[in-house]
Formats: C-alpha cells, structure tokens, sequence
DNA sequence: CGGCATCCGTCATGATACTG
DNA sequence: CAGTATCATGACGGATGCCG
C-alpha cells in the first residue's frame, strides 16, 4: 500500500511508491533468481526482521510485484514467493544499481554478509553466450550454484549438476573479489583462494576455468549501461 | 553516512545503502536537469520538510554523489546544489525506476504535484537526434522549459529562449498525458488541452509539432531496457 | 518447524518554530 | 535565503508468542 506516497506526478516517485521502501528491492533481487519460500528469503537476509518480511511480502503481493504459491511437492517449505511479470521488470532497476554501487558505492567490509544468489545476478549481466557448452558448478561454504555456460540464454541454479565439468570452489571472499574484479581471476588461482577440481568426465580443469572467465568477462570491466 | 547500512557483500545493497533512503533519488532526479539552490529544491519536493532535506544534502555531499558550490552571479540563490560524476551516474537508475513507473506503477492521481523539470527527464530519455533544428518553448503554470531539437546531443533548461520556433502551451494534466501516451498527440490539439503558438519567424505552427512529436517519440510506447 | 502476528524500544521522518 | 532546533509520530529492529 502506498500509505506514505509521494504524490507527485512522475513516474520515478511511482515506482519508489511501490519499491522504495527498506529492504524491498533486496527482496526483489533474491527473488529474481527464481522463486523462495519465507524462510529462505529471511535466512538470506540477515537484519530483516520477520514481522517486516511479512509484511513487505503482503504488500508486495497486493502492487502486483510477486505472487504466492503452493510450494512443489517434495520442496522444503510450504508455499513459494515468485516474481510476477511486472515483479521481472524490476531487473534493469536492480541492475542499474548494481553497476552504480559497484563503481561508486562504499567498499565491502569483511563482516558484510554474503549470498550466493547475488553471485547469479551478477554473472547474469556479464553473461556472453554461444562459448563452449561446459556444466560449472560453484561451491561456497557448503552450497552449490550449478552454471550452464555457452547457451543462448544463462542459466544458473541452486543445487548440484548432475555431470559437472568442472567444480570452482572458493570461499565468499574470494568468489566476491573474482566477481568484482579488485583481484585478477588468475592470482586468485595463484594465492589458492580458489581451488579447481576436474568434472566426471575428467578433463583438464584450466582451460574450462579460462571459458569460465570468458563467459562471464571476469577479467574486463563491467559494461556501463546507457541513459 | 551507512549508519544503517544493510551489511551485505552485494553491490545493490551498497548502492542502496547510500541511495535507498526516503528522498534521496528524488533529490538527485530533480538535480539531474541540473543544478539547483536549497530553496528550489525543497519547492519542487512538496511533502519533504526542511531539516530532512539539509540532511539528505549533508549526507549526499559526504557519500560524493553532489557538490555544493557558489551560486554565479545574478542567481536568486547563494550556492547551488550540483550531481558529481558519481551523482550523474545515478541517471540510469532513474532512467529504470521511471520506465517501470511508467508501465507497472500505480496510476497518477488529479492531485498528484507536477515538476517541470520531471519533464526535462521524460524528454531525455526520448530523444532522437539530428532532426529539424527547432527550438520549442513549453509553457506550463507561468513557468517556460526551452528545449533545443535535432541537436545530437539533448538541450533542455528552464527559462525562455529568445527566438523560438514554436510555442507550446497546456496545462500540468494535459503534459503529463502527452508524456506518457495515455492520449494521442492529436486528440490532445484537438480538444485544446494543448495549444501552438507561432514562433518569431513565424513559421506554421503544425509541422514543427510534427517534429517535435517525432523527436520524442511521443506517438510510440517507450523503449524498454535490457537487464 | 514454517509462517506469520503482537508487543515494545529505538530511530527515521514529518511538522512547526526559530535563527544568522 | 538557508538552514538549525525542537517536538510529535510513524517506521523499523528485536524478541517473543501463536497456530497449523
């Protein structure tokens, strides 16, 4: 509900009616790589209280942003939080922050709290299809993100690939610094801060790692997006 | 100052952290048509009280997103409020809040208050080049916008230019729905919510509406960004 | 235990008055 | 004009309780 709206006749101060207030364009980002169930999303959240939770998913789901649903058989939770059509449309506003904050935002600190479905916002925007079809899996403090590269469209999931090519494991600091380019990917391999090990198949993990970098433009700048 | 910051490994949350606050954008959308004094601001942000604007502008000068500088002589004001390359930066956020206001948004009310300068912003985001070299005058509430078309690069400022070619004048109502297609351009003439007014060279009015129509795109749905 | 609702303390915000 | 000071209110942070 837009009890506290700007009333002003523009379309920007339309959007904050419906997405400025604390903590609910976070919601809107966790949520943009699939759908969660409320336990998730609070977990994922640290500093969000429930009862606020709660109440940002009610009003949400009234503006239309996210809907509700019955979870799949089989998930760990009851009912699930998807975005809606409109819910998706907030991406280029997510992404728009995350090139601003990335450039001209304050420094992370070492206590900041870490994702892994930030991890997939961010390579989404640096995606580059049509390389080799490699399955990479990410590991992170006892979670796995299972990547897709070389398709036309990215895909990239929780959870463990099946047949993987190649498995990247790094704790959160080094993932962020190989994502955010303070560090460059081939003396993170150096330092040990991120460890390869071969796939199933058994190949060669290197030249897998060097099409990871590629698919993700991890050692150029990230692509500044136009007014 | 983060005094609140929300701690996270992300740079949403970092951009978020000095941007997120009640305010704050809109403050940086009305400085984005360009600089301005204390007291218009706090004129064209009807709603924000004076000791939250001194803060926002405190915090904003110290998070380097704007500069407070001398006012030129002959202002009405003493110094003027200006975005710095960071705070300039923030226009394609604004850009994407107001292209999702525009489609997903709740609708404007009678009531709502208008700004020129969010006009200048809609325009801008509109704009085709290197058309017919006009200067169109847009009057609106006592108050003029001169706007320079067919350059390659944008013009729009406050004020009255001194030869222009076309004279347009409506109503708060009547722009908006112009700006925002819920009208078409010629419904709008026709009813007379929008009137033309010959320029100093005199030349017919309709042709040079007809270019300015074309160079905003006003007759076609916004293009939306890619994520 | 997942999914909230309630209660309370604190802080950000809103309204008004006042000052250099 | 350009803010600062003061006070009231509502939003938010933290803990806990309820209900399937």
């Amino acid at each position: 509900m837009g009890s506290r709206s700007y009333r002003q006749f523009c379309s920007v101060s339309k959007a904050l009616d419906l997405v400025g207030e604390r903590w609910t364009l976070l919601i809107v980002r966790d949520l943009l790589a699939g759908a969660m169930g409320y336990s998730a999303l609070l977990e994922g959240l640290p500093g969000l209280t429930t009862n606020l939770l709660a109440k940002r998913l009610k009003d949400l789901t009234a503006a239309g942003i996210l809907e509700k649903r019955p979870a799949p058989t089989g998930e760990t939770c009851k009912a699930l939080y998807a975005l809606t059509e409109a819910g998706v449309a907030l991406g280029p506003i997510i992404g728009a922050l995350a090139s601003w904050g990335k450039e001209h935002g304050p420094a992370p600190e070492p206590t900041d709290s870490l994702n892994f479905r930030w991890v997939l916002i961010l390579l989404g925007r640096h995606f580059v299809p049509d390389g080799p079809r490699w399955i990479v899996q990410l590991d992170c403090a006892a979670k796995s993100l299972q990547l897709r590269l070389g398709t036309p469209k990215f895909e990239g999931v929780e959870g463990t690939p099946m047949t993987p090519d190649l498995i990247i494991s790094a704790d959160p600091k080094a993932y962020y610094e190989l994502l955010f380019e303070s560090t460059a990917p081939e003396s993170l391999l150096e330092s040990g801060a991120v460890k390869l090990t071969p796939g199933t198949a058994g190949d060669p993990p290197l030249p897998i790692w060097k099409d990871f970098i590629r698919s993700f433009q991890l050692d150029q700048p990230a692509p500044t997006p136009s007014t």
